[in-house]
This record gives C-alpha cells, structure tokens and sequence, in this order.
DNA sequence: TGAATTGTTATCGT
DNA sequence: AACGATAACAATTC
C-alpha cells in the first residue's frame, strides 16, 4: 500500500516524464473518483502544462499552469491524486499491451498516456485552484528540516490517544501508513498502545529520530513492495516487524507479536517496545 | 467466506 | 466543548 516513500518513489519516477508536457486529452471510466465532476475536470485541465510534480503525504501533486492561450483561466492549478489501497501510475505509448483496471487516461503533447490503475477503486483524483482546499488539514511533513524533535513533542504532550492511532492520524503528521508506523515504533523502542503523553523527552527524541530514518530507508529503496499493487522497491526486504509474525526479533530474538490496535494489524517485539504501562 | 487494506466521516462516550 | 475511541464505508483480491 503506497505511504510516503512508495509516493515519493512515484513522484520521482513520473516527474521527469511528465514536467513540461501539456495535457491533451483526459478520460475516466469511473468518474465518482473525481472532484469535482469529469466535465469541470476536463474543461480545467486540458491544455495546461504540467508545471511541477510534487508530493504533500501521500498525495501526488501536479502544478498545472495557466493556459498558454490565455483564454481559460489565468490562474495557476492544481490536480492531486490520491492512491489509498490499490492506486498506481502507468506509462503507456501508443501501441502497448493493455493493462487491468485503468480507470483514468491522461493524454500529453508528446504522445504519451499516464494511466491511473486502481483495482479497488479507492483513490481520488480532486482539482483545485487553492491547494489548501486539499491538503490544508494535513500535518507536518516528518521528513521537512522544521519537523524537529521540539515539533513532535508540541504535537504529542498532552495528548491521551494511543501512539499508533496518533501516528497513523494524518491531520497529526502526514504521509504515515500501517507499514512505517510499525517499523518506527519498532526502531522507537516503544508500544503502539503507550500513551502519547506519558513519554519522557528522550522517548520523543528518539521517536522522532525513529520516524525519520525508516522514511528515509523506506525512499533510499524505493519503497516496500509486499503484493501486486507496488512493484520495484526493495524495503520489504529490510522490514524488521511488519509482516514478520513469530520470526524472531532481529534485535532480541523474542517471537514478533502480532495485535489489533485501532483496528489496524500491528507487529511488535514484545521484549524491545516497552511502554510506562506495566499492563501493556 | 471473510479478512485485509486507507483515510474520511458519523456517532457515541468521557 | 473538546477529545478520543469505534464503526462504517468506498471496492476488490485471495
């Protein structure tokens, strides 16, 4: 399931192919996916250029700038697509094999097609000329130089929810999914069910060192690649709980637990990720 | 057949 | 009132 690194590993692949093309022509087989509706979309989007391809969480963004003819509006875009569960990016020229479940076209100046596949028919493709419409709720970005240790600890004091659902929260810190939550925690030293406001300042260090690295592990291998959905990365291979149910700890040896949290599945080392709760 | 998956929203409780 | 927990939901695969 794509979180940050798989996005950003997206983001970087796509943005040489897509900067500077102008789009043509667009097409979706399942327009509830759409915001607003395909007519609007269509009628704001063709014939922009695409300025920038950029990531905000899991979101991918595209700048769109304003048409050259000066007809449309002059005001700068933008379309995000959003993946959830089963989204993913294809790059087609005319003639290749068809692929399952495309159900949006993006047809460019240079003969290409960017194909949105999603077999679940989870993922969003919202148009806006203000951004923050989209993505103003979001949290901090965890891998931005201002994401600092002091940034985490205003973001968790006080705070009674348990990590795992707080970290899982995007309006709290954006671009977290189940896999990275686990890892981190893992990497942490702590419970997903330890209370937010009950870590001391070096939890909260070291959560925040925590987070960050496995990001960066996580986008230094282009991302985890665990079924059908996400191909090419290679950080499944690196996962040291998520995934690895009864397998030793990589660090103790102890069987990985495996627990319900928030509805979640959540892989543990029951003997590393301690919590200041004697019942967890 | 049901479990799994993401993020949003609604609802209930404290 | 604000916060947090929980469930439902979108749709499909295995």
């Amino acid at each position: 399931m794509p979180e940050l690194p798989e996005v950003e590993t997206i983001v970087r692949t796509y943005r040489r192919r897509l900067v500077g093309r102008t789009i043509t022509a667009f097409q979706s087989s399942w327009p509830k996916q759409l915001s607003p509706g395909l007519a609007t979309i269509r009628r704001r989007m063709i014939g922009r250029r695409i300025e920038r391809l950029s990531r905000r969480a899991k979101y991918i963004v595209m700048t769109l700038a304003p048409p050259a003819d000066a007809i449309g509006e002059s005001r700068t875009a933008f379309l995000t697509i959003h993946l959830r569960m089963s989204g993913r990016f294809e790059w087609a020229a005319e003639g290749d094999p068809k692929v399952r479940h495309v159900r949006a076209v993006w047809r460019l100046d240079d003969g290409h097609r960017l194909l949105f596949c999603d077999a679940r028919k989870f993922g969003r493709i919202q148009f806006a000329w203000d951004l923050n419409e989209i993505t103003g709720g979001l949290g901090p970005e965890p891998l931005a130089r201002s994401f600092t240790a002091a940034r985490l600890a205003g973001l968790l004091s006080r705070r009674k929810r348990q990590l795992k659902p707080l970290l899982l929260d995007q309006s709290v810190i954006a671009g977290l999914g189940n896999i990275y939550t686990d890892e981190a925690l893992f990497d942490a030293g702590l419970h997903p069910l330890q209370t937010a406001d009950r870590l001391t300042g070096k939890q909260i260090e070291r959560l925040h060192d925590s987070i960050r690295k496995t990001l960066r592990k996580g986008i230094a291998r282009n991302g985890a690649s665990i079924d059908w959905v996400y191909p090419g990365g290679t950080m499944q291979e690196s996962f040291r709980v998520y995934g690895r149910t009864g397998e030793p700890c990589p660090v103790c040896a102890a069987p990985i637990e495996y627990l319900k949290v928030a509805q979640r599945g959540t892989h543990i080392c029951p003997r590393c990720q301690s919590a200041s709760d004697p019942r967890l």
